[in-house]
RNA sequence: GGGCGGAUGGCGAAGUGGCUAACGCUGUGGUCUGCAAAACCACCAUCCACCGGUUCGAAUCCGGUUCCGCCCUCCA
């Protein structure tokens, strides 16, 4: 398996600390907002990452941190009057919400600043006895010109920044490049106390003291975006290295930009957009395909088109989980009598693929690619093979078995629950046995009607020689179903075509819904409720 | 000014020395259908920003040019 390490500038074999384990520290979001599509980003791709190794086998140890501690909470919590520590854990419930319909797995901790204030205390002390740290009226630099390496992530030295600074200088640092570690609390702001005075951390330390509290001196991964590599990513190595005198991160990764008209979508140009406000107009899934259609170091331009077009494309891959499943008789009684197949072998083969593209530094982009020949693959058999033929079934749901695997890995293949589940298949196959009898009929205005109104909810309709089928991607209300129903029925009555009013009551009533007429006119209920 | 990365069909996006340049979207023709949708089948870049070089052979390596983005200040 090879990543590319931005630490050496290119793709290198992972080799992990210990054989089948692997540590990986992500930098979390500062929690003062809502997280924006941005944000979302490297939450996917490192959540894929985990994903990945986990199915190769690895034993993945995960951390996120969350800042909760820092200059834009404190503003945020004097501009709202909410006390900055209330703040910032509200927007980190807010946070779990938005990360859980993406489907992004825990972390295994998701340490907080706020929560290791003498760690850092800790750590800072011995920076100052090791002389990689100096104190100026309660705040405390680190001392760059200390540390030998600094620059070696970014690729840039100490003498360029010194020349080309353009850093607002405070007068106070012995040089420019310095940055602080604890800053000196003014009055209003929150604060801890330390050997310094009261105080509070400065951005930089916390993941340095995090990552090697949780998961050791050194570790395998460190993650985010490529706008932390400098001074962010700089600054941890010089803290811990400093501190520990060992390597801090084998393997540096960064993400690429979303980009909106090719400019970096950030809070400070203002053209960001929530991740709620997407996952408003687009299911979790298909903007978790978006993020992952492209190889992580790439940027990512944003449009709704491009949303759409996901979703269509993630609609390919599940219109075969779905043929699928209606092909199936019994999904049990497969698998013995498998016989050689073409088909199987094929997939296999793409299996494998799948796995080489993966290897080599997680191409998802490509990865993808052949879950859609997966996918074409079974569409092809599907369309030949017979309902009734053992040896179609089991290879069927054999390939399908490993088209899910794969998506699984991928995390986009996101289960929609419905609540009123039951009720509402069978009412709509009520409307289907409604309309398939005005088709036999010839009443296709009728038929059309049905499907019209379908279409009106967002469901698609589909003939087929086995039945008819419904697409739908936001699980319809049953009530504007039962409204319809109930209005067909009344109109039937009105022509005195009383069979068809019967067979709708009949078979709601089949289906756990209850029809009762009163003078205002019909209502209904599910039984049961 | 310094550092880093990019330029592939109508669009998005893989590919980093050698079979017909993946895959998706769009489009076109066909099968199916009362109509439709879905599905299936077929087709859609003699060419990979430009110029020069290395090589038997380059989109892929090297040099140069143009254009674009990011970082150097909080930012995923």
């Amino acid at each position: 398996m090879r990543v590319y390490n931005t630490l050496s500038g290119r793709k290198e074999e992972l080799v992990t600390l210990e054989p089948q384990k692997v540590k990986i520290y992500a930098c979390g979001p500062t929690t003062y907002n809502y997280i924006h599509l941005g944000n979302a980003r490297p939450l996917v791709v490192f959540d894929t990452l985990r994903r990945y190794l986990a199915y190769r086998g690895y034993e993945v140890t995960y951390v996120q941190n969350f800042t909760d501690v820092d200059d834009k909470i404190i503003n945020r919590s004097q501009e709202e009057g909410e006390e900055a520590i209330k703040l910032a854990e509200r927007y980190i419930n807010e946070y779990f919400k938005d990360a859980d319909t993406l489907n992004i797995l825990r972390a295994d901790v998701h340490p907080r600043a706020s929560q290791h204030i003498e760690d850092m205390i800790d750590a800072i002390g011995k920076l100052i006895d090791k002389g990689f740290a100096y104190e100026v009226d309660g705040d405390i630099f680190y001392r760059v010109k200390a540390f030998k390496d600094y620059g070696k992530l970014s690729g840039r030295s100490v003498e360029d920044m010194l020349s080309g600074a353009r850093v607002e200088v405070d007068e106070r640092k012995e040089e420019p490049v310095d940055f602080a570690l604890w800053k000196a609390a003014k009055p209003g702001e929150p604060f801890w106390d330390s050997p310094w005075g009261k105080g509070r951390p400065g951005w930089h330390i916390e993941c340095s003291v995090m990552s090697t509290k949780y998961l050791g001196d050194t570790i395998d991964i460190h993650g985010g975006g490529s706008d932390l590599i400098f001074p962010h990513h700089e600054n941890e190595i010089a803290q811990a290295e400093a501190l520990t005198g060992k390597p801090f991160v084998n393997y540096w990764m960064h993400n690429g930009f979303i980009t909106i008209n090719s400019e970096k979508m950030s809070k400070s140009l203002g053209n960001f957009f929530l991740l709620r406000e997407v996952l408003d107009k687009f299911p979790a899934d298909v903007v978790r395909f978006y993020l992952i259609a492209t190889h992580y170091r790439s940027p990512l331009d944003f449009d709704d088109g491009k949303l759409e077009e996901a979703r269509k494309a993630l609609g390919r891959l599940k219109t075969t989980l779905m043929l699928v499943d209606e092909f199936q008789q019994d999904r049990s009684a497969v698998d013995e009598q498998l016989q050689e197949s073409e088909l199987l072998e094929k997939v296999n083969n793409l299996q494998q693929e799948f796995i080489v593209a993966m290897d080599d530094d997680f191409n998802t982009a490509r990865a993808i690619g052949h879950l859609f020949e997966i996918s074409h693959l079974i569409n092809s058999y599907l369309a030949k093979a017979s309902r009734d033929n053992a040896q179609d079934q089991a290879v069927v749901t054999k390939a399908m078995a490993v088209l899910k695997e794969l998506g699984q890995v991928l995390g986009i293949f996101i289960d929609q629950e419905s609540d009123q589940g039951a009720e509402l298949e069978d009412v709509l196959q009520i409307l289907a046995g409604l309309r398939q009898a005005a088709r036999q009929e010839k009443d296709y205005s009728l038929a059309d009607d049905i499907r019209h109104f379908l279409g009106s909810l967002d469901i698609s309709i589909e003939d087929t020689p086995a039945g008819t089928r419904f697409r739908y991607e936001a699980v319809p209300e049953l009530k504007l179903l039962m409204e319809k129903l109930i209005d067909l029925r009344a109109s039937f009555k009105s022509q005195k075509r009383y069979e068809k009013a019967d067979y709708i009551r009949d078979s709601l009533q089949q289906a756990g819904i209850i029809v009762e007429d009163t003078r205002e006119g019909a209502r209904w209920k599910i039984a049961e409720a």
